[in-house]
DNA sequence: GCTTTTTCGCTTTTTATTCGCCTATAATTT
DNA sequence: AAATTATAGGCGAATAAAAAGCGAAAAAGC
């Protein structure tokens, strides 16, 4: 079933408050950011919701609204089969990651997004006749642990990775010539830098940075503690 | 059963709109978008396409209107069931096409990655003591609908958005100065580019590349689609 | 006792339906 | 070849229904 303009701007407030807030808005809160003054008509929308299955809530329940669903890309294909089967190998893999698996799982983080197609010039976004689907399991490689860390400072602007900037690492110790790797130097400093074997034991990490000078160290006192496979950023 | 040229239009018109906006647009703006002054015009067409097949509705009520198929597309449980474990179950029950909304609760997997800390230069990352998590659902802004574009060309590099990249969109129709947007100009070109209100009912979109220059047009031949709220690349 | 949700009428706004009529174009019949 | 019929596309206006809104009072939960 369908969603009107204004019960799709009902859940996605829902979705928002929720995964900022990691509880349900109260009636009023509903209200008040939706410009609605009567109680009633937040309770209809919300009933409204639950009947088309969105949301689900507890009768007389105080802040107990779970969104359950979220419309998503127009003609189904392929969506929520990306990224799940290889689940099982990454959290089996890791054992070092922390506790984030023994925190209580959000009613629902939205992880996927429809992807439309391409932009540039040209053709209108309208009517991209196939969308997929985008979502964070697109970037598991299955072959090692994946964790998130944040970049400061500007070393790898000209690879455009920014201050601020998320960047998805893969656990490894070993690394390829030319790819962008987490590295321990002298076991005290963690850098982010290009990775390239030199001659006779000797490693180059190299900046992306006009700026910066790279380093060339003896290989027995870099250690590689990942491999950066993506890169997130939030404006 | 085929589509005329017309129909087909308005096929690709209500595709687009609800895979941007996220619900069904009104007669009224159908008929706005295609050019067509009476409502009953548009009543036709969705009779029209209802009958081949490819749209679904209900009687009187309004946004209602869900895409059921697109010319050229392969149906779900055609392309999806393929080396899928107990997901293949669960999405296509019945091996019929699901309408997004009816789809079944979140998936349990969660596409979580820790966010063990900052990189630079300085600790090592292992030890950082309590971690959160990092996941699609923290773009969530509340707002709008969200969905994802894949970058061509590179009129946004300087601001290091490039090539391939991928940006999260969250569909608006309005937007502040300097804010990232994807614009359509006259009905037909989609671009991305940053949005500043001139003097004088006039736009600029100002790319993010030393070689462009920028746009100004009038505001009525611009129409925003949406601002970007994140990027993403993948390695 | 205090906060939050539910329910009741009732009003307004938004949106869809339907009716009659018009014009092209393509296909069929005379 | 001319006349006829069918079909797609179109117009505007009247009508009807659903969606969205209000305030206040009752009920339920903590």
């Amino acid at each position: 079933m369908a969603l009107t303009r204004r019960q799709k701007q009902v859940l996605d407030f829902l979705v928002g408050f929720i995964n900022r807030q990691g509880y349900s808005p109260s009636f009023e809160e509903i209200g008040g950011a939706l410009g609605v003054s009567s109680l009633a008509t937040v309770h209809k929308h919300l009933e409204t919701l639950a009947k088309k299955g969105f949301v689900r809530r507890g009768y007389n329940q105080s802040r107990s609204v779970e969104v359950v669903a979220v419309p998503g890309t127009v003609p189904f294909a392929k969506t929520a089969l990306r990224g799940l089967g290889r689940r099982a190998t990454e959290a089996g893999a890791g054992g070092r990651i922390a506790p984030s698996s023994e925190r209580a799982a959000p009613p629902l983080a939205k992880l996927e997004f429809p992807l439309l197609g391409r932009i540039a010039a040209g053709q209108p976004v309208e009517a991209v006749p196939n969308p997929e689907v985008f979502s964070l399991g697109d970037f598991s490689t299955g072959k090692g642990n994946i964790y998130v860390l944040r970049v400061k400072g500007s070393s790898m602007v000209d690879d455009h990775i920014c201050d601020g900037d998320y960047i998805l690492v893969e656990g490894t110790d070993t690394a390829s010539n030319g790819e962008i790797v987490v590295a321990l130097i002298d076991g005290t400093d963690a850098t982010l830098k290009r990775f390239f074997r030199e001659a006779n034991g000797k490693v180059r990490l190299q900046p992306a940075n006009a700026q910066m000078d790279a380093l060339v160290l003896s290989a027995r006192n870099v250690k590689i503690q990942g491999r950066v496979i993506g890169v997130l950023r939030k404006y």
